[in-house]
DNA sequence: CTGAAAGCGCTTACAG
DNA sequence: CTGAAAGCGCTTACAG
């Protein structure tokens, strides 16, 4: 990589002409100016950031936002909904945002952008269960913040609503209606944090209204259209299919009522309420869980930037932030 | 702002002693490195990235990623392809990705990340026309890329497909099943660069076909769903309502089935033909001109990674990339 | 109109 | 085990 050096010398003047061409500042003949430029382009000269950052500005805000590689796995509103939510809080204070996710290749991402200094915290959405890499943050003392309930064995800042208690008032509000067969589809593995919440605050209310928990109500699979489709036919298939269902991702749900179409039949036979609330959920008029996820982002990034503002090592915080169940006419009561 | 030299006063040591305790590097005593540690946070130190970025990596390959605001206007699934078409190429090329969107203060972010360094080039999406900000990037030769035509009086690099084109073969084939009456619904202005040129490839369709362009069959809105249905209202208002659509995004389209819905209508009575497609339109069954957003977004990022590791003042090059018509049941022959 | 020098905040050999 | 010094690549007063 060429320097401001090599371009200077290349042009045959000082360090600080070949500054003040390259940035149209000073007062430079038009002709030292010409042999610059071109001497720079010569060179394949590009002027190292790093270096001008820390000249002109000398600092250089940027958290960074570690989310589930996109795709349509990962719904699609709810990407939106972080980076509005995230993007919003740090333009107003005045940071960037760099957005990456892991990739399969082993090797943190996250550690990465740490150790390169270029972030000075970081937020996550969703995170695997990587305990080692928060273990390594704290050890650091390197800010950041989980938009989830943090896996076990950390202790750290995070910002979500109540996945238990939300899960477990749908179902209540479910079993209140008079349903008995209730049934749960999990957009990803039980062992992912948001899953097993909502898969135990499930559990603990059928359990605590004296409803046998049954397995084969539990239906495991991704959170997209077609899976949403294949765990209909499994419900189906059981000699006493649910009456109700809870999806666990708004696509999973609309497959769900595409397949109960497709067997002639309608919300009437089969209530479903989806986590996650979209304008499609609207349009589908199907019930949801609505979590306020551009609030959970906005409050995640407030809290991370308190927290780079402040790096006395303080005690980790979080906040639970309120969802609520918005009934629609695919929530019916019990036939 | 506490630098190490300050942190390394307050504990007593030299500037070389506070670096490396601060890094957990070098044989230090504990002594000292807890004395450094505890003046840092006294000082509430937090360590300049530029600085230390500097002096290790020595370089910052980080492009900047502009599109527009996200919320429920921008379709979702489009942004999620935009960011993992990207995201793929750069974590491939080893370079970082900077998000953001203009914000309706004035002002452009765009130059603000120039300015300050931070990134080595641009990639814009659906970029409101503003040449203003590109001609001040061309003026200081500064690697960027649109994914879209460029506007006019725009000399510059991009990627995308034609749309010109896509709409014209979508409305052609409209024709040849037999439709005259055809109506477009624009998501957006029309003179936002993709709707105008979506817009001009319908028109000329009609014209090349000898069907009038009626402006009673054109509508214009946002691109959700609610605006779809204030569209399909519209259309059956006239006296003559069109036997086919063009629909300007996806929700746009579920917006106008719901509506034909409501009037107890269905696709036979209006085909629609959506631009964009995604699991979306496939699982309502809407044909789609299918616009491979992921390619679109990672070749734009290859060709701005390429410009920025060549800074010869190259000529602007640009790709244009295949689309196709998926048709599916809500596209069919006029009754 | 241009050059020599100081300095941005950090890290890392190198002596001691 | 620790300190003094050089240097990362750039910009900006300050002399001349």
């Amino acid at each position: 990589m060429a320097t401001i050096k090599d371009v200077a010398r290349e042009a045959g003047v000082s360090v600080a002409a070949a500054s003040l061409a390259l940035n149209g500042k000073g007062s430079l003949s038009d002709e030292t100016r010409a042999k610059v430029i071109e001497a720079a382009e010569r060179l394949n000269y590009t002027p190292n950031a790093l270096a001008k950052g820390l000249v002109t500005s000398n600092k250089i805000n940027t958290i960074g936002l570690i989310i589930p590689k996109p795709g349509t796995e990962f719904l699609p509103f709810v990407g939106m909904d972080i980076l509005s939510g995230v993007g919003e809080v740090a333009s107003e204070k005045k940071y960037n945002m760099l957005l990456d996710w892991e990739d399969s290749l082993g090797g943190s991402k996250a550690l990465d952008l740490v150790q390169s200094g270029i972030v000075r915290g970081l937020l996550f959405f969703l995170p695997l269960n990587d305990v080692k890499t928060f273990r390594t943050l704290n050890d650091l003392n390197f800010p950041y913040v989980l938009m989830s309930r943090p896996p076990e064995g950390v202790y750290c800042s995070w910002v979500d609503v109540d996945n238990v208690d939300a899960s477990y008032q749908a179902t209540v509000s479910l079993i209140k209606s008079g349903h008995t067969r209730i049934g749960f589809s999990s957009p990803g593995p039980i062992d992912f944090l948001v899953s097993s919440d909502r898969h135990s605050g499930y559990r603990q209310a059928l359990l605590s209204h004296n409803i046998a928990y049954d397995e084969n109500y539990v239906s495991i699979g991704s959170g997209d259209i077609e899976s949403g489709k294949k765990a209909m036919e499994h419900f189906l298939r059981q000699k006493e299919p649910p009456t109700a269902l809870l999806a666990g991702s708004n696509l999973l749900a609309i497959g769900m009522i595409e397949s109960l179409k497709e067997h002639g039949l309608d919300h009437r036979d089969m209530a479903v309420i989806t986590f996650d609330d979209s304008p499609l959920a609207e349009s589908y008029g199907i019930s949801a869980i609505h979590i306020p996820t551009n609030v959970i982002a906005g409050e995640s990034a407030r809290l991370l930037i308190k927290r780079i503002a402040n790096t006395r090592r303080t005690e980790p915080e979080s906040i639970v932030i309120d969802s609520k169940l918005i009934v629609r006419n695919t929530f019916v009561p019990s036939k």
